[in-house]
DNA sequence: TGACAATATGAATGAAGTTTCATATACTAT
DNA sequence: ATAGTATATGAAACTTCATTCATATTGTCA
């Protein structure tokens, strides 16, 4: 294949994979229990026992939202003894939730 | 009610509010259709059958997931004889998809 | 007015995602 | 080792959402 087109299609995949890949990140944020969690962990790192005490949600459906962000990279854990620590996981997430809030802000 | 209480419950109000406006822009943004009609209107404003030719995607299809756009003020509309131009909102929505998309062009 | 083009929408279908319940795993301390 | 605490996970039930098909509405132009 020549250079030239072997380029073209690169660039497209790329921009699929974008899409794509911006699809998830929005459909990881997309759900208010998930958000819930995220928004807590904005002021400092929390064990799952700790956000059942905060939240006051069942600790299987905080266990099983926190998967959902672990695998895809929002957050990451330490482990302390019994505990598991969760950290939001880079500036790009921290961003894109404070201005996904001062967008609504604006609304409310 | 005293006036310390009221403002308390205002504050806790807004930040419910605030979770469920964000929780609704994510859900909003959080579709592959979706995403590609607005990343195509990042570009210039565009009607229904440009929409049509440029992405392929089925009328009735892209008509849907613009109403879904529209119902939450992420597009704005402005007709003209028998076409429907379509514009991004405002800046906010903007921002976020170049938040997004740097955050995705890291990843891929 | 009638035919045509552009857009919108209701209803049905199927897929995807969230929550709950029950249970498993991992670690601590006695 | 056993009891107790913290976390994770599989499966089922339930809910929500995207897409398609058929059809309605709105505007143009001959």
């Amino acid at each position: 294949m020549a250079n030239a087109k072997k380029s073209i299609v690169n660039v497209c995949n790329k921009r699929i994979q974008i899409t794509d890949e911006v699809t998830n990140i929005f459909k990881v944020l997309a759900d208010k229990t998930r958000l819930e969690l995220l928004f807590a962990l904005e002021q400092k790192s929390l064990c799952v026992s700790e956000f059942v005490e905060i939240l006051g949600f069942e600790q299987s459906l905080i266990s099983h939202q926190l998967k959902v962000l672990r695998d895809n990279n929002i957050v990451s854990t330490n482990k302390v003894g019994n505990k598991v620590f969760y950290t939001l996981a880079d500036e790009h997430i921290t961003n894109l939730l404070s201005v996904a809030k001062a967008h609504a802000s604006e609304k409310v």
